[in-house]
DNA sequence: CCTGCTACCTGATGGC
DNA sequence: TGCCATCAGGTAGCAG
């Protein structure tokens, strides 16, 4: 569940099934989940612990325990699911790689590609990569300055810029091509190099871009209970992301797809220019 | 410190 | 049909 929108929509979601209820069992079905922390000291953590709380850092989901934290990162295809009765969970037919047992019913971590990880820690700030988050792109304090601030420090593209979680957190392939699309900026310029105007462009854009994307993501919420719920609707607002040979919704434009830092960027190579406002 | 690159996994899709 | 290449919403860890 990749970028903060979809994080931040399943936090809010899953919130009611858990938040305050004890962690009865722990059952490890794929090591790989918790790696590198292994089975038993991922139980021994996490059994018996109560949830305190579900938040969201950047693209983490954390779970406040009493005792710790449960920190998942879904990186592209993690997923979770919901079953009233633990039974169900742990029916063999059933393809989970974690299940978190309560009293009201089972939690159920799964993911295909096995990118993704659900690991305890002390404190939240323990887990690789938190620590470092730059500003939530979410947060009252990702302002133009801020963002100003951090375009400065880097002579980076512009687009990897924003895809980098240590300088903005929350954004990532998609929606830092849907922000630059919107800002009208060149997915390639240097980052320090962006006007004062642009910034301010720039910002307004990812803010928008973000809270529209979480509007889609709660309407309709996850379904944690349809064992194949997914994100939909997304695309009805994606302009530019996925789009190669499309044209282009403000100017006719075919959108262009390059190569940046081994990913995929899509632009209009006709409104996403330094000159071309 | 900054930057770029690869490994980590699995499945879907399209060309031949 | 089978096989191969390419692509996928991400990050950790390493080298320069």
């Amino acid at each position: 569940m990749p970028e903060a929108p979809e994080v931040e929509a399943v936090v809010r979601t899953l919130r009611p099934y858990i938040q305050g209820e004890k962690i009865s069992r722990v059952h490890v079905r794929h090591v790989i989940a918790v790696g590198p922390q292994t089975p038993g000291g991922f139980r021994r953590s996490v059994e018996g612990a109560r949830i305190l709380g579900v938040s969201r850092h950047g693209k983490y989901l954390v779970m406040r325990l009493n005792q710790g934290c449960l920190v998942i990162h879904f990186k592209l295809s993690g997923t979770l699911l919901w079953f009233d009765r633990a039974a169900d969970a742990l029916a063999p037919r059933i393809h989970l790689d974690v299940v978190l047992e309560t009293r009201r019913g089972a939690l159920g971590y799964f993911d295909r590609r096995h990118l993704g990880r659900i690991r305890w820690f002390p404190r939240a700030d323990d887990a690789p990569g938190i620590s470092r988050l730059g500003i939530d792109a979410y947060s009252p304090g990702f302002t133009p300055d801020s963002l100003a601030s951090v375009c400065r420090q880097s002579r980076r593209a512009i687009k990897i810029m924003l895809m980098d979680q240590t300088k903005i957190a929350g954004l990532g392939n998609i929606y830092a091509n849907e922000s630059l699309w919107n800002a009208r900026i060149d997915p390639r310029r240097r980052s320090y190099r962006l006007t004062p105007l642009q910034i301010r462009r720039l910002h307004k854009a990812v803010v928008s871009v973000l809270r529209r994307a979480l509007e889609c993501c709660l309407h309709p919420a996850p379904d944690f209970r349809d064992p194949h719920w997914w994100f939909a609707g997304l695309e009805g607002m994606l302009r530019a992301y996925g789009r190669e040979g499309m044209p282009c919704a403000r100017c006719g434009t075919n959108i262009r797809r390059i190569e940046q830092g081994q990913r995929s960027t899509f632009f209009c190579p006709r409104c996403q220019r330094p000159d071309s406002h």
